[in-house]
RNA sequence: GCGCCCAUAGCUCAGCUGGAUAGAGCAACGGACUUCUAAUCCGUAGGUCGAGCGUUCGAAUCGCUCUGGGCGCGCCA
C-alpha cells in the first residue's frame, strides 16, 4: 500500500475514535510541508476540525496522536507543529518498498483508477477547415492531448474529437476565395470576396488545381464551380490539418463532420425538444430560444429569418449527439475568441436536459510568438499566420508540446522561439530529458563492467539524504496525476518532472552509483531504473521523447 | 457599459480546494570536472505577493472596492 493512502486509512480510524462519525474528505488531505525538518507529510486535521470541536487545534491534535496507530514501517516520527500540524516522517523501510513498487508498476506507475470507466470526451481545435493550423491550435492540441491522457490515466475512458466545420457561410467563402485564386491563375481577373481568405497558401492551392485540371472548371457554372473548388480546397486543408497533428504525435478517435449532421437534420430534433419544453418562440420571422431563461444574458436566434439553423443551432445538435453517443462528461476547449458563447451553450444543454457539471469547457488564452525578444506580429485578415507546421520544424515536437503545456490553460502564454530551440541548460525540455539520458547511459555503463541490476539487491543499502530524498520524489508522481487531471492543470506534470529531473541530477552528484561497494551499487543501479521509469512515463504522457542518448 | 482571464524577484512563471520562514528557472556574482555525460551541481544576492478594506486563530490563496493590462459581447462562424 503506498504510504499516503496507509496514513490516510488510519487517520480515517483515529477520527472513528475520536468519536467522530462523518468525516469530510478533506480532513484527510495530506500537505506537503515546504519547510525542511517538518517531516514529508502533515495532517491538518486537527485545525480543521477546531472550530466543529471548539477545542484548541494542538489539543486535538495531542488526541489524534494518542489514537493513531501507525506501523513504524511506514512512519519512523511524528510531531505536533505549529498551530496544529501534525507532521509524519516516513520510514526508511517503506521508501525503499516504493522503488519496487515502481518498477512492479513499470508503464502503470502513477495511475489511478478514480475515473471509473465512466466515459469522457475531449473536443479540442476544431479549427475551421480553410487554413492550415495556426499557433493558438498548437497549444490547444497539445493541452487537449495531455488531458485527454491525463483521465486515461486516472481510470476515465477516453475519446478525443475533432470537430469539423465543413457546412456554412465560411466554406461557401473559402469556395469563393479559391475561385478568386484560380481564375487569377488562368488570367481572369477576380475578386476575394468580403470576408474571404487572402493567405498565400490558396495560391499554390489553385496552382495545385490548375495543373491537375487545367482550366476544366472555368468552364463550369459559377455555382458548379464554387461548389467544387470550394469542396477540394477543404478535402486538402483538411488533409494538411491532419498531416499537421500526425507530426504533432496527436491522434484523434473521430473527426466530426458539421456535414454530417446537416445531412441528417439534426437540429430539428433539437428544435422539437425545445418546443415541447416551451422554449423556442417566434419574432421577426426567427426562430429565438429562451436561453436567458438559464442565465444567459438575451435570448438566441435558432432558425434565422431566411430559413437557415444558425451555428448555434447546430452547434447544440452537436451537443447533444455527444450526450447521445454515451458521454458522461463534455469537455471543450475552445478559444478565447469563443469567451461570450459559453453561456448560451450552457444553457441549451440544461434547456435539452443534461446537467451544467457534466459539460466543461475550457478556454484556452492566446499565445504571443517572441523572437529575440519582439513579438511576431500576426494578423489573420493579411493572411499572415504563423502555421504550426512552421513552429514545430523550427523547434521540435518535444519543445513544442512542452511550452505549450507549462502553463496555467486561463493564462496567455509568451512563446520564446529562442528559448525553446536552444539546446542548452537553459531549456528545461533538455534539462528533462538528460535526466533521462543520463541514467541510461549509468545503466550502460554498468552493463560494460559487468554489474547487472539484480532483483535479489539488498535496498536497505539505500540510506542517505539524496537518495531518500529522489524516492520520496518519485512517490509523487501519482498524486500529481490525479491532480492534474483533476484541476485541469496540465502544467502540474511540467513542473512536477523539472523537479524530478533537478532531485535527480543532485543525488548523482552526491553519489556514485557504479562503484566497488557491490551492495550499494545494486541498490542504486534499482533506484536509479525506478527514477527513469518515472520520468518516462512522465514524458510519454506528454509524448515527449525520453532518449536514452543526448 | 456588461462578462471572463490576469497582476507574485530585473525577466518568464510556480505556489491559490485558507496553514508554518512565499519558491523555481533565466539574467548577475562566486565556487565545483583525474570520476557513471559540466546539457550537471553548490552558494550569494534579489519581494510592501498591484492598492485598500473585510472574513478568520491564520490570507499570495476567500469576499468586496479600486487601479492597471488582455480578451469577449451579431438573425457571423
Amino acid at each position: 500500500m503506498k504510504p499516503q493512502l496507509y496514513i490516510q486509512k488510519t487517520l480515517e480510524k483515529a477520527l472513528h475514535s475520536l468519536g467522530i462519525d462523518r468525516i469530510d474528505p478533506t480532513w484527510l488531505n495530506l500537505d506537503k510541508p515546504k519547510q525542511e525538518g517538518f517531516g514529508d507529510l502533515a495532517i491538518t486535521a486537527a485545525m480543521a476540525l477546531a472550530r466543529e470541536l471548539r477545542q484548541p487545534p494542538r489539543k486535538i491534535a495531542q488526541d489524534l496522536i494518542d489514537r493513531l496507530e501507525l506501523d513504524p514501517f511506514y512512519v519512523e516520527k511524528t510531531e505536533i507543529a505549529g498551530p496544529g500540524f501534525i507532521n509524519l516522517f516516513l520510514a526508511k523501510t517503506c521508501l525503499r518498498r516504493t522503488v519496487i513498487d515502481i518498477l512492479e508498476e513499470g508503464e502503470a506507475f502513477g495511475n489511478s483508477d478514480w475515473g471509473q470507466g465512466n466515459r469522457v470526451q475531449f473536443e479540442f481545435v476544431s479549427a475551421n477547415p480553410t487554413g492550415p493550423l495556426n499557433i493558438v491550435s498548437a497549444r490547444a492540441a497539445a493541452i487537449g492531448d495531455v488531458l485527454a491522457t491525463l483521465h486515461e490515466r486516472v481510470g476515465f475512458k477516453v475519446e478525443r474529437e475533432y470537430y469539423v466545420n465543413d457546412a456554412g457561410r465560411q466554406v461557401r467563402l473559402l469556395g469563393a476565395s479559391v475561385n478568386a485564386r484560380y481564375m487569377a491563375e488562368l488570367g481572369h481577373k477576380t475578386e476575394i470576396p468580403e470576408g474571404g481568405y487572402h493567405g498565400a497558401y490558396l495560391i499554390d492551392l489553385a496552382r495545385d488545381i490548375v495543373a491537375m485540371h487545367g482550366h476544366a472548371l472555368a468552364e463550369l457554372s459559377e455555382k458548379e464551380r464554387l461548389t467544387r473548388l470550394g469542396r477540394m480546397a477543404l478535402d486538402t486543408l483538411l488533409a494538411g490539418q491532419r498531416a499537421s497533428m500526425d507530426k504533432y504525435r496527436l491522434s484523434y478517435d473521430r473527426w466530426f463532420r458539421e456535414t454530417d449532421l446537416r445531412q441528417r437534420q439534426a437540429h430539428l430534433q433539437v428544435l422539437q425538444i425545445f418546443a415541447e419544453k416551451e422554449l423556442t418562440f417566434e419574432k421577426d420571422g426567427a426562430t429565438w430560444f429562451r436561453s436567458s431563461l438559464f442565465g444567459d444574458e438575451k435570448d438566441r436566434v435558432l432558425v434565422t429569418s431566411e430559413g437557415e439553423p444558425t451555428y448555434f443551432l447546430i452547434d447544440i445538435a452537436y451537443h447533444l449527439d455527444k450526450y447521445e453517443r454515451g458521454f458522461a462528461i463534455l469537455y471543450d476547449l475552445w478559444g478565447p475568441d469563443h469567451h461570450g458563447y459559453i453561456e448560451r451553450m450552457r444553457a441549451a444543454i440544461q434547456a435539452l436536459g443534461y446537467s451544467t457539471d457534466s459539460f466543461r469547457v475550457h478556454i484556452i488564452q492566446q499565445v504571443n510568438l517572441f523572437r529575440s525578444g519582439e513579438v511576431v506580429k500576426m494578423s489573420k485578415r493579411a493572411g499572415e499566420i504563423i502555421e504550426m507546421d512552421e513552429l514545430i520544424d523550427e523547434v521540435g515536437v518535444d519543445a513544442a508540446r512542452y511550452f505549450f503545456v507549462d502553463r496555467r490553460i486561463s493564462q496567455p502564454l509568451d512563446f520564446d522561439i529562442d528559448l525553446a530551440k536552444k539546446q542548452s541548460d537553459e531549456n528545461p525540455v533538455y534539462y528533462i530529458q538528460y535526466a533521462h539520458a543520463r541514467i541510461s547511459n549509468i545503466l550502460r555503463y554498468a552493463e560494460e563492467q559487468g554489474v547487472a541490476p539484480s532483483a535479489e539487491a539488498d535496498l536497505s543499502a539505500l540510506e542517505n539524504d539524496s537518495e531518500m530524498d529522489l524516492i520520496k520524489k518519485c512517490l509523487d508522481f501519482g498524486q500529481v496525476i490525479s491532480k492534474a487531471a483533476q484541476f485541469v492543470e496540465p502544467h502540474r506534470v511540467t513542473t512536477y518532472l523539472y523537479e524530478l529531473a533537478n532531485v535527480f541530477h543532485r543525488f548523482y552528484h552526491d553519489n556514485r552509483v557504479v562503484s566497488e561497494d557491490h551492495r550499494t551499487t545494486q541498490a542504486r543501479l534499482i533506484l536509479i531504473r525506478a527514477t527513469r521509469q518515472v520520468i518516462k512515463n512522465g514524458l510519454t504522457l506528454l509524448r515527449i521523447d525520453a532518449p536514452e542518448n543526448m
